[in-house]
RNA sequence: GCGCCCGUAGCUCAGUUGGAUAGAGCAACGGCCUUCUAAGCCGUGGGUCGCAGGUUCGAAUCCUGCCGGGUGCGCCA
């Protein structure tokens, strides 16, 4: 119902004008003009060049063959079945076919004024909504969290946030890796250490990671303890168990600083471990057993898939167990996948993981739905993304050739940050000058990230990340305090300016049209997992209202309603602006 | 060897379902501050979309083959 109100007052043009020819290719089914069993899929697009249109459809070049009609006629005959409107000012022919259409600037004046009162700017809730269960970051805590957990943290919460505000349920699963054979060497060094030692030495995970590796590489004995310690740990032995809480908790504390500095939503109540499917284990291996898939290789439990193959060509084997007994992380990721269908009642699982362990899900997935674990319709989809690379086009390493730790490059983005302010010799307050270098910082390390294609490796660049120029954080946050600092100059309050859009100018019109197209955007954005989508946006309206702001005067200008109009594009360009930041966890400044 | 990803301007990147003259930013060059934040705006130059075929009204996009890069492929996660 609440669809229904939305397509009268705010419906996205572009939905409406699908329908309209839906409607029309109906008609032409109707009177045989066109056969009656195609079913066209109707694409529209926003066309580059502004002399075509404001939309433009092919439809009568892909229908001219099978209504064996030239492609011209058939537009002019779409044209004519074309309902009743009050959203096409003018539709034409042009090229070989294309139909370009104007619409009424009635309709764009509804449209912005329908966004600049809705309190998201004008996002609609998608008309289904799902449970969403979205795997993010997922580190593991042997480790302290370094630049290769950056993408799947940001890119992730920056889904997470989209599909909430689309009216989904999305619960956030960090499967943090807490178990496996590198935590017996861990506790062995914690053995040999006395308890005040212990909590020092934890200050610094990346070291004491070092420190007990270097004592397993140089001692035998270290490394035989170390191998005793986890078969102790995984048959429950108290002690054990007690170290490793200990460590487990401080490397959560550790993840859940990063988090909170980089403003990711993850909190401890997200935390689904590895561990925490450990009792299931046994079970799931039982399971594929009683089902006839398990085969027994070499003394390991494996799964046998045809499709994927070897080099031989011999089906590929997912192991489940070890010869040895152990399990492994598909067994975990099998269990996982239950437990989000049944237990948190997912009806889509989505993976943020790197895309090299595609192969990895690709087997999970097909044997999760041939063991019955995830139910047909169960939508699982595992959205990788690529390395992130040095300038020298390798993966990127610290000064000193290891890999970085996150809460290092943090700082180093924070300080840079403040560098860079104080070089522009600012008026602000020392106190003022260290927030916003650290909005800044940590602002422009997610946006470089978000701002690329998910799946390509990228180069991480501080000069570039960091610029005021181009497609950047501090541009688009510079852009936003242009803006507000229009309405704190004027006094005004953004949200409640009384008066209608009047657009006249070349500039307001472009800048109009630019910012209708939010909540098209944002649905693409959830449709594919690809935040770069918005931030493109982004910097399309921040771009357009800084030519805008340069060639229309707001506050000077002596036409009241003119003003009033300027008004209130620059506040819905600042709702829009804050909102897409918001939506990629990046927050606004009101100064800079 | 097989699988997946990638190859677009000097550099960093867009290009959504095959659409019209392939776009931004940086860098280079030239303009614009007595006027709402010039961290900005306006403009100029810059392309064999890796190569070769094919599909069609139309290909950066789809198919085939090659070249170049990345990554993965039995008991790590």
């Amino acid at each position: 119902m609440s669809h229904l109100r939305f397509c009268d007052e705010g419906c996205a043009m572009k939905e409406q004008l699908e329908q309209i020819l839906a409607t029309a290719v109906a008609t032409l089914q109707q009177q045989g003009t066109l056969p009656a069993d195609v079913q066209p899929r109707l694409q529209l697009d926003r066309p580059r060049d502004k002399s075509h249109g404001d939309f433009a459809t092919n439809l009568a070049l892909m229908l001219a063959k099978p209504a064996g009609m030239n492609p011209r006629a058939l537009a002019e005959a779409l044209i004519a079945a074309l309902p009743e409107n009050d959203l096409i000012a003018e539709a034409s022919i042009a090229g070989p076919g294309f139909i370009n259409f104007k619409v009424s600037q009635q309709q764009l004046l509804q449209q912005l004024e329908y966004a600049y009162q809705h309190p998201h700017a004008g996002i609609e809730p998608v008309a289904q909504p799902k449970t969403v269960v979205i795997d993010y970051s997922s580190p593991n805590l042997a480790k302290e969290m370094h630049v290769g957990h950056l993408r799947s943290a940001i890119i992730g919460d920056a889904v997470v946030r989209v599909l909430g505000v689309l009216g989904h349920k999305v619960v956030r699963q960090n499967h943090v890796g807490d178990w496996g054979t590198q935590f017996g060497m861990l506790l062995a060094h914690m053995e040999e250490l006395d308890a005040d030692d212990i909590a020092m030495e934890l200050s610094n995970l990346e070291t004491f990671y070092k420190a007990s590796k270097n004592r397993f590489d140089e001692s035998p004995e270290f490394a035989n303890r170390a191998r005793e310690l986890v078969v102790a740990l995984q048959s429950g032995d108290e002690r054990c168990l007690k170290l490793w809480k200990l460590f487990i908790d401080v490397s959560l504390s550790h993840c859940q600083e990063v988090y909170d500095r980089l403003g990711v939503l993850l909190r401890r109540a997200d935390v689904m471990a590895e561990s925490s499917y450990n009792d299931d284990l046994p079970q799931v291996v039982a399971e594929l057993r009683e089902q006839g898939l398990l085969v027994e290789d070499q003394g390991a439990q494996c799964v046998f898939l045809d499709e994927f193959r070897n080099k031989e060509g011999e089906a590929l084997p997912v192991i489940v167990q070890k010869s040895g007994g152990g399990y492994l992380y598909a067994t975990t990721d099998l269990a996982a996948v239950r437990y989000r269908q049944n237990v948190l009642k997912g009806d889509h699982l989505i993976y943020f993981v790197d895309q090299r362990q595609g192969l990895h899900f690709q087997q999970i997935f097909t044997l999760a739905r041939k063991a019955g674990f995830a139910r047909p319709d169960l939508e699982m989809d595992h959205y990788g993304f690529g390395t992130v690379m040095g300038k020298d086009g390798r993966p990127y390493k610290s000064r000193e050739g290891g890999v970085t730790k996150l809460a290092d490059l943090l700082d180093e983005a924070e300080r840079r940050a403040l560098e860079l302010l104080q070089a522009k010799g600012s008026q602000l307050t020392g106190k003022e000058q260290e927030h916003i270098a650290k909005v800044v910082g940590i602002s422009s390390v997610k946006y470089a990230d978000l701002s690329k294609n998910r799946m390509s490796d990228y180069i991480f660049d501080w000069d570039s990340m960091l610029s005021f120029e181009g497609n950047t954080a501090p541009y688009l946050l510079y852009a936003y305090t242009r803006v507000t600092s229009v309405f704190a100059k004027a006094g005004i309050e953004p949200h409640a300016i009384v008066g209608d859009f009047v657009l006249r100018d070349e500039k307001e019109l472009a800048l109009a049209n630019i910012l209708v197209r939010f909540n098209e955007v944002v649905h693409a954005v959830a449709d594919k997992a690809l935040p770069h989508y918005l931030c493109g946006y982004l910097f399309d309206v921040a771009g357009a209202f800084s030519s805008f702001y340069e060639a229309c005067p707001i506050l000077q200008e002596p036409d009241e309603a003119v003003r009033t109009s300027r008004l209130k594009l620059a506040a819905l360009t600042a709702k829009t602006l804050q909102q897409g930041l918001d939506l990629l966890g990046i927050e606004t400044l009101e100064k800079m």
